[in-house]
DNA sequence: GATCAAAACTTGAATAATCAAGCTTTGATC
DNA sequence: GATCAAAGCTTGATTATTCAAGTTTTGATC
């Protein structure tokens, strides 16, 4: 097996593990790490709005994906519609108080389970191994 | 955003991409990138055979999720199963020679997918990345 | 040799995500 | 202003996976 599927094959296994854990962690705030995502993105953008297609870019799901992942975000008020006025197709995505609250808490949690999981790296090595991944095409 | 958490957001999303790729790439041999994953431990085991368990182990699944997966695969009979005498309880899972023959073509594959995701590393960035993702708990 | 906790599964029910098809709206072109 | 391809979704059907519960077998202990 050539060197870089064999290295590809280790980081994705490395992964598939963390992804489950922040799952795990994640579950006491009653959310997923996908949703977790979700909530950061929008924690992160201007006004605390994306559509549904920039939310689906930034996660790796399909817009189906998305519309499917955020029923229940809306159901429980962690995020609301909004409409875009200058483009009725489009159907933004709001972080409420409720969402933002939720997302603050879950932040502590996912700093400090991420924090423990690259314990044994130096902050050189994280950078190095962010600079690394970032040359993946 | 603490550095590690926000390193482990952006290999998540990297890794997360690769594999709905590997996905697509192999599809093209009638497999998914998890049913490659068993398949290259299968045809790395010393006589090509592995209980349900450690597959499970290897590939991030639950010993269910492994039940289901194989399902199809023994449906076209890349894999089969074989009893273990010592212990009765164990479902042993062997490659077949078909399976054999679909790995090594899949393998080709995801090399070539593979040398092209990393082609804008060196080997030894390659041999870095992998040192660094080993450390992760 | 009986008892019993634990291991190695399998199965039913539920959740997560995809794909393909369809709907509405947009923006460009005639 | 009509036409039409493409964007931005949503929905039905399907696949992938999990969890919880149940089954059989094992191995240790009494």
């Amino acid at each position: 097996m050539s060197e870089p599927l064999s290295a590809l094959m280790a980081i994705s296994s490395a992964l598939g593990r963390f992804n489950k854990k922040m799952d795990r962690v994640l579950s006491v705030h009653g959310i997923s790490f996908t949703d977790f995502q979700v909530l950061e993105q929008l924690a992160q953008s201007p006004n605390q709005v994306m559509s549904r297609i920039e939310l689906a870019e930034a996660t790796n799901l399909t817009a189906s994906g998305i519309t499917r992942l955020l029923l229940p975000m809306e159901k429980v008020h962690l995020v609301e519609k909004e409409k875009n006025n200058r483009d009725a197709r489009v159907s933004l995505v709001k972080l409420t108080t409720t969402g933002n609250e939720v997302y603050q808490n879950a932040l502590v949690t996912s700093q400090n389970f991420s924090d423990n999981t690259m314990q044994y790296l130096t902050a050189k090595q994280v950078e190095q191994l962010r600079v690394l991944v970032g040359k993946l095409s």
